[in-house]
Parts: structure tokens; sequence; C-alpha cells
DNA sequence: CTAACTGCAAAGTGTTTGCACTCTT
DNA sequence: AAGAGTGCAAACACTTTGCAGTTAG
């Protein structure tokens, strides 16, 4: 899944996942798959459009939304839909349930230091780091496999 | 900060950094510091409501922001204004540049492992975890500290 | 033939903005 | 008095939805 996949094993894969092989979404998996970086749904769209200058936003929305569900592709930042805030002054970092979306906070101490064995790409300076680990809560583990 | 502060050194706070005294402003940040978790602006105003029932929502956005531009507050994760999607199946972190938002990749193999020194809290299921390296990227330190 | 998918436009969210009015300083 | 902050409504950006028409299996 490193590179772009041959057309072959985009059929497989949807077969696979049990989706229909249509135009736009073979050309939307390439398109994104071709993509380096982390694209945005209006980027996926501008380059698809070149290629399906009928298609519509919304299909790409919905395929965006389909391929994600299918674990093909993953959203960078699980952004519940508002802002959220965080007061807590003392250093932590989050518990985040995948399935109902709570956040846990735990104390930085009981978190052991990260290191960055090589040189940050390109002068980039850090700041601080924050760890998100990502599971499921006990409540929600329950409902999983009761 | 890490209980609700007295109305004395919120008077401070605001002095400190140049900001009016309002009452609605004393309100939202009292209020936001009682709660508990990760309020969201909705959360936050339907709270205050009950205390200043003219309060507008607009209101509590243009709080949020200004404690936020002042530390008093963060956001949980900084979202880009549109979802972003990950392509990259091998395990990476990411830098994310507080200025302008650009989000590196950087392979786990280059961060040391984690380690949680005690239990989960309640059960938690931790299946993966993902490093956030804030800082501020080689070209925007550049434009902060020419 | 049926179910899945597409395109369109309309409706939703969450958030920001412009502006007149009102308070802090 | 000047500048900062407020409330309102309108504007925004991003995303979702309903539906009729199309296409894949």
């Amino acid at each position: 899944m490193q590179h772009t996949p041959s057309p072959e094993s985009f059929r497989e894969l949807c077969e696979r996942h049990g989706l229909a092989v249509t135009h736009q979404r073979q050309v939307i998996f390439h398109t994104l798959f071709a993509m380096h970086g982390h694209p945005s749904p209006e980027g996926v769209y501008e380059l698809v459009k070149e290629l399906i200058p009928s298609i519509s936003l919304a299909t790409v929305y919905k395929n965006l939304k389909t391929f994600e569900e299918h674990g093909l592709i993953r959203e960078v930042s699980l952004h519940h839909r508002s802002a959220r805030f965080e007061i807590n002054a003392s250093p932590h970092h989050h518990l985040v349930c995948l399935r109902c979306k709570a956040i846990v906070d735990v104390p930085a101490e009981d978190v052991g230091p990260i290191q960055l064995k090589k040189r940050t790409p390109s002068g980039f300076r850090v700041k601080r780091y924050h760890v998100e680990m990502l599971g499921f809560c006990g409540e929600c583990t329950k409902q999983i496999e009761p």
C-alpha cells in the first residue's frame, strides 16, 4: 500500500470489501495514493477533476468516507466535530477512544520520555510533544466483546 | 491554574495580558476552569448562559480565542480547517508546525518506544499510539526570528 | 433487475465577521 | 474620551443529505 497499486489490485481490493468498482472510485483512489502528504478532500477533488471534469465534490467526500470506513485511509487528527479546549495546565497526554471519542488525560509523568533518534528534518524546532494513545475505553471494550 | 482561580487572580491575569475585565469574560473563564474534561465552545456557552442569559455564542468564541492566544487554554487537537487523510501505511508520527500547520511524517523507527509507567485508567485498551511533536518548521522559524 | 453509486442542489454544522452599542480603563 | 468588548445577524467554510438518474454486479 506504499506505492500506487495496480488497477488489478484495486479491483481485488474492492471485491474484498464488497465495493463496486466505479470509474470515479478508481480515479479517486489512485489520485489519493499518488498524492504525498496529507491531502484534504478539496485537494483530492481538484486533482480528480482534471481526469473526470464532471465529478462532484460530494462523490469525493462519499468515497473518502467509504475508504476510511474500510480502513484504506485514515484521518490524520481525529477531530470531534467542534473544537475542544484544554484547561489542564500540567503536562499530560491523551487516551482517545476510537469508538466513543472520549478523551482521558494521562499525566506526563506516567509516560516515559520519547527520544528522537534522528535530527528533525528541515530545521524543525520541536517545542513540545504530545502522545495520543488510541484504543478502546473500558465501556466500549465491553460492548465490542461482551 | 489547576483549580478555579480566585476573582482576584483573574483580575491580575487580565492586567498582565492587557485584557479588559468584563463580566462575561470573567464568567467564561471561571466556567471554563470549573469544567473538567475537554469542553467545546457550545458546552461552555450552555453553562455560561445559565449565569448570563443574554450572552451570545460569538462572545464565547471570541473569548476562547483570546484565551488561547494568551496561552491560558489550548486546543486539544489542532485541526486544520478541513479533514486531512493519511495514506502512508507504514507506522509513523507527526511533526506539526504550530504556525503554518504543516504536517511532516517521521518514521516510527526514528522515535524511541514510549512506555506507560502505570496501568491505563478504567480498563482502557491501547491499540496504537501516535506522537505529535509540535513546534515550528524551518520556514516559520526563519520568519519568526530572522 | 437490483443494489450500489453518482451528481446536483439544498440543508447542516461549527465558526467568523461587520457593525452599532456598551462597557472598561 | 478612546479603545476594548459585546450582541446580533449575516456570512463562511466544510461536510452531509435527499433524490432522481446511472451504472456495476
